[in-house]
DNA sequence: CTCATATGGTTGACGTATCCTCTAGTTGGT
DNA sequence: ACCAACTAGAGGATACGTCAACCATATGAG
């Protein structure tokens, strides 16, 4: 790193900070979900999508793009999930390659527990913490981000317009 | 999630932003490291943390303060660094429990062929798509979020002043 | 209809992360 | 000197993520 064009100092700064604001919020919010409840982050926001639909299911395929995961990934930690009897695997008529995934009762159960818990541990290790100001411009500065840039590549199948 | 305080619009709009902004390039970068080089992005940052120091070497305690890990995981990390040689560990005669981690010739090699890429990707990324003010919000927000709250666990066995 | 190709999802192997426990060595009190 | 308490680090068990190969079904061109 020494002879290489690094950041900025103030670049160096945001990057740095980021990264590390970002290790530390994952690593405690998933120590609150494990030590408060039977759910990892990842199950977390499985059932979090799952329960933002009306009728508690989605394709896997329709899930793997919500959350942003790859298919592979998606399979083994939904297998796993059913396995512990979170959420159940249903065979999907119309498409017979597919399958939905759906909530299940004790899925719900758990996500109930859990959520108020979360939802305070969000808050007091980040929400609370800044002003409307910053979080305004934390969304601002994710939009900014996400929007995909024109020569950016693909990463999960989606296609570009055109 | 359907009958529990959720966050306000504002403030899901910022946490979920992040979240999936910090996947997304996490991600990037990864693939981008994997892709032009053998180092993975953990690899690159204990890396880039040994070509930090003058001798290029660390206590494992240091690096593990440093990049905010834990000691198994520091030690299995390294461990595998070790065997691939861009490390080598060295024994502390001031300290014989202890152990030094050293960049090698080889990890020097590698690291100096990733860095360009990898630092063209987080301007590409990141840094680019922002504006200076942004740039200085983002790393205000994450000193906030990093400065230890008086009552927070502490994880990784630093221990509170008083 | 038939074949090539694309899509939805699974699986196994392998590297990685975390939890917990263990050993060696250090430090401090008596 | 001795013993208790602590620290540095290692290591196994298990869960997780990724890659590549795979199967089954769907779709479209001929």
């Amino acid at each position: 790193m020494d002879d290489v064009a690094w950041l900025t100092e103030r670049e160096q700064r945001a990057w740095r900070g980021l990264q590390l604001m970002q290790m530390r919020l994952e690593r405690e919010l998933a120590r609150q979900l494990a030590a408060e409840s039977g759910l990892s982050y990842p199950d977390y926001v499985v059932l979090v999508a799952l329960t933002d639909q009306p009728d508690g299911r989605l394709r896997l395929f329709e899930l793997g793009d919500i959350l942003g995961w790859e298919k592979s990934r998606l399979s083994h930690h939904v297998a796993r999930m059913a396995k512990r009897d979170l959420v159940t695997k249903e065979r999907c008529d119309a498409d017979r390659r597919g399958a939905f995934v759906a909530i299940s009762t004790h899925g719900r159960t758990e996500i109930e527990a859990a959520a108020p818990g979360h939802l305070a541990a969000v808050r007091r290790l980040f929400i609370d913490r800044l002003t409307p100001s910053q979080i305004d411009a934390v969304a601002e500065i994710a939009e900014t981000i996400l929007t995909e840039p024109a020569d950016a590549p693909t990463p999960n199948g989606r296609v570009e317009a055109g």
